[in-house]
DNA sequence: TAAGTGTACTATTATTGTTAGTACAGTTTG
DNA sequence: CAAACTGTACTAACAATAATAGTACACTTA
């Protein structure tokens, strides 16, 4: 379920953090799904328990996941209303990314290309059954 | 010229590489324009000139700037031909964004217009004299 | 009660960030 | 050559953080 990297300079809950993000937003991990315990999980990846709990307290922060004591962690269904902080953060780093693109020469059109492929894909999986 | 967080986590020779990058990209600090020296900024900042030096080596690791001994660090003239390599790690950055972008229920059109934005104000400045 | 969950601590070790100081190599100006 | 500036490379020390290990407690489910 997991590749982390152990050499590298990025701590492991960050790598945990930056994964679990990517399983839900693509859709991989289900709103309400449990996610796996921090017990389990830390014997399958043989990593401390309190790293994969440092993650799973992160991704709480970051509302992406919400934990219940004696029941578990699950992924937490989007709140549009309540995510418009996060929404903001995210069109600044967006922001700065971008313009760094634009720096490198990347041509306008090539990130439009993009994101229309990304909306695309994301919605275009629902075609079948 | 700079406005640093020593309460940050975010250590400070990284700030001062977002921020140089960002003047950099924002055309601030000009193609082959000079920075300050590593003694100079340090002690503008009053930080130390070892700090300085690890966020212009990671600047010339990124390939935003380089250094010459005797004479000091000069902003790099980009070459679309070699920064193939950070064009595409750019790309790939950029894509995760916009997954999380999406995800968080920001409509593609946003996207699209911020790019659109951002792009004419990198060559409409220019239009005046 | 037992076994599973999350959570909260303490202690310890390794790594990293930062400062401080010294030194060396190259450039420029006199 | 000398002086004053540049970047660069070290060592040493301290503070903060990442990660492990262990223990304990609260809650849920069977």
């Amino acid at each position: 379920m997991f590749e982390l990297d152990m050499r590298s300079r990025k701590p492991i809950y960050e790598q945990l953090v930056d994964k679990l993000k990517e399983l839900i937003i693509n859709d991989i991990l289900k709103p309400d799904e449990q996610l796996p315990s921090v017990r389990t999980l830390a014997q399958e990846l043989t990593i401390n328990p309190n790293t994969i709990q440092k993650a799973y307290r992160e991704l709480e922060i970051q509302g992406f996941i919400y934990s219940v004591k004696g029941k578990g962690s699950f992924v937490n269904p989007i709140d549009m209303k309540k995510d418009t902080e996060k929404m903001d953060s995210v069109k600044k780093e967006l922001e700065k990314l971008i313009l760094e693109a634009l720096y490198l020469g990347i041509p306008a059109d090539d990130l439009i290309k993009l994101i229309k492929d990304l909306n695309a894909s994301k919605g275009g999986g629902e075609s079948n059954d």
